[in-house]
DNA sequence: CTCACTCATAACTCACCGGTTATAGAAATC
DNA sequence: GATTTCTATAACCGGTGAGTTATGAGTGAG
């Protein structure tokens, strides 16, 4: 089965993909076109991308006229964030660099 | 060209590997034989996995006789915390669910 | 109505990745 | 030294995914 973690890490994978993420992050919300000029690559793969970061729950769309507008929802970071907090927690207090880790998490 | 975060991402979107992983924070340092035990995949499998998490610096490897122990490097996901933290701040204050997010992440 | 524009989908190709079995190499055991 | 054990590597296979071009569906403009 694939759960919403694994759809959620997979997105994240790719380069591409991320780097679509970034921008969204960055810039706010944009249109198809807009992503697709500074992309490098075709609009397609931008839109098939897009469906992917939709999926895993990372963006969200508005259709507007003939154009699709993108926008970041970072609330789909949280089970990341915690996956991460997890992971350390674990290992805590094991011969490692976990202050370093929590400290830089604490803003 | 192959960035280190690259390697970090895409080494973690993988399930098996992600569950290597997890058995390595929760339960401490295991050799690959107990890795393989309840791994779901054969021994090789389990070695290129390793291989992988070493690569993106998750995993630690320690040679002792004829056996390899591997422990995890939770050092390694500072990367990916600052990048979750980093995304969340830039969207800041912007129609979104931020707070949970950090308050989350605040521990 | 017609034409142009924006985006999504279809169809296809190609490379890469995760899995396998077979095997090599090192170390412990007999 | 011979054999068994543990891990890594080699060689191979099948599926998947990221990219492309072509096209369709929907919308705005003339």
């Amino acid at each position: 089965m694939e759960t919403q973690t694994d759809l959620l890490f997979r997105a994240l994978a790719d380069p591409t993909r991320r780097a679509l993420f970034e921008r969204l992050c960055r810039e706010g919300e944009q249109t198809v076109g807009a992503l697709t000029a500074t992309a490098g690559v075709s609009q397609p793969a931008v839109s098939k991308h897009l469906a992917a970061l939709k999926a895993a729950g990372l963006v969200a769309d508005r259709h507007e006229g003939r154009q699709t507008h993108y926008s970041p929802r970072t609330a789909a970071l949280g089970p990341l964030a915690d996956w991460t907090k997890e992971m350390a927690r674990f290992w805590e207090g094991r011969f490692d660099a976990l202050e370093d880790l929590l400290s830089r998490m604490d803003q």
